[in-house]
RNA sequence: GGCGCGGUAGCCAAGUGGUAAGGCCGAGCUCUGCAAAAGCUCUAUGCGCCGGUUCAAUUCCGGCCCGCGCCUCCA
């Protein structure tokens, strides 16, 4: 079975590249842009990631986890780390350094398996200046007179090909049209130029390395095509991000790639839809940015993300809304209590195969869950551990992780539930059915088994 | 204004030219002092609206209405 997922350059679904198997070291390279590490990352962001784990899981799955290379970077130098740095007063890499570790814990919450390499944009100075050089030298690229270089997009026939650029001509009702004006501009050549190389400038401090147009730091985009080619070759099978990357991001990578490589950047782009909170676009000034802290502080867990995050298909906007969390803690719930059931099964034929199916058909994940809980229900087939696990791995659900996260039960409430279970061993119900209101009242439900109970704070 | 996506049961969400997966919620039942859990059963003559093509359309075509995203450094 080939894997066909649908190509945002081509816009139709095509099958991915298999490594030929003629040649052992071929492998299957996997490049998935990653955070910008100044902050936590959003449930947005995660959606992301994790509809790109599930992309990895498959690809291994399907090709052999020796035959795929993913890699994801980490931009840790540009406007925002900067600024942060500078806001706190602290060194840009106290900065780049707490929230890779941040994102690295939420990733683990998550189950994302860590991609095979993960650059960062200032480990890779040496190469985005040699990219540079290259497109001077083949007249891609030219110096600004305050030291800056920028792309020059004129020179690439193909420009803007991934978003269709050329369809769009700047209009006068754009909402460009009042922004493209002042700072960025007056060094360009021609507004669409961006820039390769950043001059130092006052706000930089120190963050700033030397080049053959003087000190300075990279531009945005020129980290991915030098990462990727220092790490994958010229060529990769494929490249993901999130919808926003389209343009300019990518388009300006597959431009500075190919004028410097001569050869095609990427076989395969893919871009996941954002994720909405309550219909809305996520933004501060609504209120509805979700960090995965947020999500846990109100009682859900990382997994019931996870679920949740994978509800829609990737290519559809996800409207996330805190419902969905109650319903994807109790479809975990669900599945932990099925695979409880399957324990002692034999591993028989692979009656989980339709999930696998379903992801191999343009990664429909939706269909993928829906073809779970089908067989589940219908309990066609034999029982299958080995296969039910197979599909949660490629899944990334990992069912032995616990509910919820244990919260503190505060004194008070050990001993309310203390007396109540010695008036129920009494069989004095009355008394203790009024305990348990008491519970309730105080946020707290109290489970009872023949021998033994458990206390859990209501959800919120 | 340009590019693009979507409107399927209370909520979320797959899917197909031949008659609607699945999850959550809800209801009933079994079990159980109660509660919870678990198990069983039920829950869209209907897929935004109007036309068209067709033996047959939610699925194709056209128009309309509504919602959303992107449009230079936001996954």
């Amino acid at each position: 079975m080939a894997i066909k997922l649908f190509d945002s350059l081509t816009r139709e679904i095509r099958e991915l590249r298999k490594p030929d198997p003629a040649h052992p070291q071929d492998i299957f390279s996997f490049y998935n842009c990653g955070p910008t590490v100044y902050a936590p990352a959003h449930i947005g962001n995660f959606r992301t990631f994790v509809i790109n784990d599930v992309l990895r899981r498959l690809l291994e799955l399907e090709f052999g986890a020796g035959k795929v290379k993913h890699v994801r970077n980490l931009t840790d130098v540009d406007d925002k780390t900067i600024r942060r740095a500078r806001e706190e007063g602290r060194p840009l890499v106290d900065v780049t350094k707490q929230w890779t570790a941040k994102f690295h814990a939420d990733c683990a919450a998550l189950n994302c398996l860590p991609p095979h390499v993960e650059p960062t944009a200032t480990g890779y100075i040496k190469e985005q200046v040699n990219m540079i050089e290259v497109l001077m030298e083949k007249g891609n690229a030219y110096r600004a007179p305050d030291g800056s270089v920028y792309f020059k997009v004129s020179s690439f026939e193909n420009y803007g090909r991934l978003s269709r650029v050329k369809e769009r001509e700047l209009q006068p009702g754009s909402a460009l049209a009042g922004k493209v004006t002042a700072a960025d501009a007056d060094e360009k050549e021609d507004v669409s130029d961006f820039a390769l190389w950043k001059s130092h400038k006052p706000d930089d401090g120190d963050n700033a390395w030397e080049s053959p147009w003087g000190r300075g730091r990279p531009g945005w985009h020129i980290e991915c095509s030098a990462m990727s080619k220092a790490i994958l070759g010229d060529t990769i099978d494929l490249h993901t991000g999130g919808e926003d990357l389209e343009f300019p991001h990518h388009d300006n990578e597959i431009a500075q790639s190919e004028c410097c490589n001569g050869v095609t950047f990427a076989r395969h782009w893919f871009h996941s839809k954002h994720l909405l909170v309550d219909g809305k676009k996520m933004s501060k000034s609504l209120g509805n940015l979700y960090t995965l802290d947020d999500l846990v502080a109100k009682g859900f867990s990382p997994m019931a993300l996870r679920y949740a995050l994978l509800t829609a298909h990737p290519r559809k906007q996800l409207n996330f809304t805190l419902d969905s969390l109650h319903a994807a803690e109790s479809a975990l719930a669900s599945l932990r209590a099925h695979r409880a059931s399957l324990a002692s099964s034999p591993a028989a034929h692979d009656t989980f195969a339709p999930v696998i199916t379903a992801l191999q058909d343009d990664l429909n994940i939706p269909g993928a869950l829906g073809a779970l809980f089908t067989i589940i229900n219908r309990k066609t087939g034999e029982p299958d551990l080995a296969s039910f696990d197979r599909a949660l791995f490629v899944l990334g659900l990992d069912l032995t992780v616990a509910a919820a996260p244990k919260a503190d039960i505060p004194a008070d409430i050990t001993a309310l539930a203390e007396k109540r279970w010695a008036a129920k061993q009494a069989k004095d119900f009355a008394a203790a059915d009024a305990l348990r209101k008491e519970l309730a009242a105080a946020g707290w439900s109290m489970l009872d088994s023949k021998t033994d109970y458990k206390l859990e704070p209501v959800k919120k």
